[in-house]
RNA sequence: GGUGCCAUCGUAUAACGGUUAGUACUCAAGAUUUUCAUUCUUGCAAUAGGGGUUCGAUUCCCCUUGGCACUACCA
């Protein structure tokens, strides 16, 4: 029975996508693209109450960014969203009708009985009884279809009394779930409750009905998702054969969760700014209660960094590798190489990532990049051409784009003052005179370049015996500022012969 | 409390039932260097505990301990 694999995200707008639901995700798409499947985004928005505006845009331009294709369903492209596909809508919260006739389905098969406890009696219950569970045990004792009469029912859904539609769970079963990852989990259906499948308030179905309706229409293959699902997963189970689906039921691969770096528990939206490091792809502007969380984007992460970074928290090759391209990672990802326990998220390895992966970008890529960082600095309009230079000679000391600023700014900007420290260890007596006789020696060069540089200053030094170290380092304070940076004679070629000479005079009058 | 999942250096992980238990990040030291950094080399550091099965267990089984998740008219 072979069957097309179809495997899906389905995200609930209730704020910006984390980083556990994008590497969720990535998975989804690895194993679609690896079978040569389908990747579905489907929208679940069940929940009215905990809507979130501008969440879906955010999380679609998240995976346009990372580079993790949709096939189907919902997705964006060049900033508008787009739909595709015949298995549609693609939101929740548009398949309301859909969802109808399913609910009648299970009512009609005695799957499903409706229920009119108030949420008010239901807190009673449950301060009342200890560990109160709506089930097979205590579901005769409350209001519903099964304990009140059909003239009684019918009276109240004329009233227009509020009641939501639960799922009947036979007691005294041992439920079987396969898990792709886990193998065979077994539940005993007793310690599974009466799950309100749908709720007459909003009109709308819970998650889990929604979920394993579309999962079918929409023919997925494939249900990778957070292991914090395996414990309903029985009930899926349950209901797909209540459905008559067991069949076609999909196969089930719960991922292992991602963990605080610190302490214990699972990666929350709070821990990105207590720890100080995202916990979002994008930066996120939440509309509903006026907070910013900060993103990798604007972090200065690059996406193939985040995407391997995310790759390897909770999976791993059978060697030692561990720089991935995408393709590369639909070429080698599998589930059972899927790892069980839960992954601590260990920033400090996604910024070694990112700093590899800026190496492999060009210089150019790299000084476009950094021209907003420029712009704040005030530096408009630079020379290009000059900046991917500046870029080439330091870009192997940063981790982030944002970072060469620091490491560049005296290309851009002279220095009025000069550090510290390094002035106390490299500036001596000797260095006024040093640079006055070396200001000479640069006057009179025949060429600029490092080679001809390096091959009249240096016998100079030699002849003269006042040691390279002391000379050399004296003069990169006149052009830096500091005792840091790249090779002299690198900064020398990207300053010219003219600004360089004017920064050792202009050292001489500051520092005598 | 109940149910389930899980357990190799600090972290992420590798290891047909047979290895001096490997790799990477972090950290430390050294080398290179006219500075800072990069880079290179070296080092520190783990099979949670106890029982089995086996000639042999990180690997299979059981128990203990610990961690995590779930336990809503949220997903």
């Amino acid at each position: 029975m072979e069957r097309r694999v179809r495997v899906r995200f389905a995200p609930s707008p209730t704020g910006a996508l984390h980083i556990g639901g994008v590497r969720t995700a990535l998975y989804n798409y690895l194993f679609a693209r690896q079978h040569g499947g389908d990747m579905l985004l489907r929208i679940e928005d069940t929940d009215s109450t905990r809507f979130v505006p501008g969440a879906e845009e955010y999380i679609l331009e998240a995976l346009e960014w990372l580079g993790i294709g949709i096939d189907e369903g919902l997705r964006m492209r060049n900033g508008k969203i787009e739909a595709i596909g015949e298995h549609g809508p693609y939101r929740q919260s548009e398949r309301r009708e859909i969802y109808h006739q399913y609910v009648k389905q299970l009512l009609d098969s005695g799957h499903a009985y409706i229920a009119f406890d108030t949420p008010e009696e239901l807190e009673a219950k449950r301060a009342e009884i200890p560990n109160f569970q709506y089930d097979a045990r205590t579901r005769m004792q409350m209001r519903n279809s099964l304990t009140m009469s059909a003239e009684e029912v019918k009276a109240l859904l004329e009233k227009g009394e509020k009641y939501v539609v639960r799922f009947k769970v036979e007691p005294d079963e041992d439920v079987h779930v396969h898990d792709l990852i886990r193998g065979e989990v077994v539940i005993n259906s007793n310690i599974l409750d009466d799950k309100v499948l749908y709720k007459s308030a909003d009109d709308l179905p819970t998650y889990h009905l929604a979920n394993i309706v579309d999962d079918h229409l929409m023919e997925v293959s494939h249900v990778i998702r957070g292991e914090e699902w395996l414990p309903s997963a029985p009930l899926h189970v349950l209901l797909y054969r209540a459905f008559g689906w067991s069949d076609t039921m999909p196969q089930f691969a719960h991922l292992p969760l991602l963990l605080k770096p610190d302490g214990n528990g699972k990666l929350s939206k709070r821990d990105g700014d207590r720890l100080g490091f995202p916990v979002f792809p994008l930066e996120f502007h939440n509309q509903k209660d006026g907070t910013v969380s900060s993103g990798y984007r604007e972090s200065g992460y690059l996406p193939e960094a985040v995407i391997n970074f995310l790759a390897l928290l909770g999976w791993h090759g059978s060697g030692d590798k561990e720089m991935y391209t995408m393709d590369e990672l639909i070429q080698e990802f599998s589930l059972d190489r899927v790892s069980k326990a839960g992954a601590k998220f260990d920033y400090e390895k996604g910024k070694w990532f990112n700093h590899q992966y800026l190496q492999l970008r060009s210089n150019e890529e790299l000084a476009e990049m950094f021209l907003p960082t420029l712009k704040e600095n005030g530096i408009e309009n630079p020379d290009m051409q000059m900046v991917a230079t500046v870029v080439g000679l330091t870009k192997d000391r940063v981790n982030f784009v944002p970072e060469l600023w620091e490491q560049t700014n005296f290309f851009f900007v002279a220095p009025t003052k000069y550090d510290e420290k390094s002035l106390k260890k490299r500036w001596k007596e000797d260095s006024p005179r040093h640079m006055t006789e070396l200001l000479e020696v640069l006057e009179n060069a025949p060429a600029w370049d490092a080679e001809t540089l390096d091959g009249i200053v240096m016998p100079w030094i030699e002849k003269r015996e006042y040691g390279v170290g002391i000379v050399m380092n004296a003069f990169r304070i006149c052009l830096v500022g500091a005792a840091r940076g790249p090779h002299i004679w690198a900064i020398t070629d990207v300053l010219g012969k003219e600004e360089t000479l004017k920064r050792v005079k202009d050292a001489l009058v500051r520092l005598g």
